[in-house]
DNA sequence: AATTCATTTTAACAAATGATAATGGAACTC
DNA sequence: GAGTTCCATTATCATTTGTTAAAATGAATT
């Protein structure tokens, strides 16, 4: 499959929108590929672009005062970063984004693709769309973690994201459980 | 100071509109009084309206499968409660909304206001505020759960409503924490 | 196949948090 | 003003979770 159909795949599981107007996008669009381990977003740097993610999977994390990394999403494959706009306060970004494999990503500078949201309708309603699903996974994520125990966040995450735990470093899963790796490992004995 | 001048108040705060634009969403409000301690909003019942708080406090809860209230956010007086679109799945509530306090609400039906927002970009604009801040507020409590311990939270909290724990019962104050109600008693008497 | 390296699991202990119930204090009622 | 009610605070104890370090596992490399 190419990249650019690819991306238009991801379009279109968010919002149908017409092939003219995603041509708009992917014409504007540059490939990047990062390296297992590369922090493509740091934190109080400046970056001004959208993300669609091809290959591979990447993760948003902060660092607590004791140095740890927290990790606050995981994006996999044909999954849009959280728009810039929701990253980022005052031209720095509130996270960094780690590669947590290799990976191939679709990147649009954000002021172009705001061009491209005032001037067509379609691509408008995609990025409301985005911004909108954006805050869905939010209130979902609010919501689990005032309800349900770390085991149970344990047991959704794996519905989510089968595979992460076979292919990230466990820290990284119990930081955004809100465990250390040691109670994770606890956890995963029980439910095994 | 009347209520048309109160509502219009709250939206000024939030993203500057004519008041042309104004006086059509003022003109299809409706003002609601609400008792301390009534869900007006509950979980799994249907609610089509979009509230604007005049007088008073609520907090939005969810039920955890003990059967406690775990607190969301709070709603002081001129705030916007979260948009109907993102507490809602399916036609149905995602949480419940309690008074906290008596309180004066000013009240719109949510397909009344979408159709202003179609018709008047002012109103889309605005609309689209109220959603870019609800999800600021979340990537802020996100993170703030992510990076502070439950003390620097309160410390946030008191920050930002500093009469909060005059004025509601602490377990509902802990819940909104991630703590229990002796462990918020323990932090007060170390932060008093 | 042996070694090395990274990572998860386990163990032992310490610290923090929770559960339960008793105590104390403030507001309200009669 | 005595009694009642509602909460927050405190005390005690149990449980959970975290910390640290050692052991086990597994993948990668030579």
């Amino acid at each position: 499959m190419t990249d650019q159909i690819k991306i238009e795949e991801i379009i279109n599981s968010i919002y149908q929108v017409s092939s003219a107007s995603r041509a708009k996008i992917t014409s504007a669009m540059e490939i990047e590929f990062f390296e297992m381990g590369f922090d493509f977003i740091s934190v109080n740097k400046k970056n001004i672009k959208e993300y669609f993610v091809l290959e591979g999977i990447c993760g948003s994390y902060i660092t607590n005062p004791d140095g740890d990394k927290v990790f606050i999403s995981f994006f996999p494959e044909k999954s849009i970063l959280s728009p810039f706009t929701t990253r980022t306060s005052k031209g720095f970004s509130l996270i960094t984004i780690k590669a947590l494999t290799n990976m191939k990503i679709g990147s649009i500078n954000a002021e172009v693709f705001e061009k491209l949201m005032v001037e067509d309708l379609e691509i408008r309603e995609f990025a409301n769309t985005v911004l909108r699903n954006e805050l869905k996974k939010k209130v979902e994520k609010e919501i689990g973690f005032a309800s349900l125990s770390a085991k149970e966040r344990l047991i959704k995450l794996r519905q989510e994201l089968p595979y992460l735990e076979n292919i990230i470093p466990h820290p990284y899963i119990a930081s955004y459980l809100g465990i250390t790796n040691v109670s994770l490992s606890r956890l995963r004995k029980e439910i095994r």
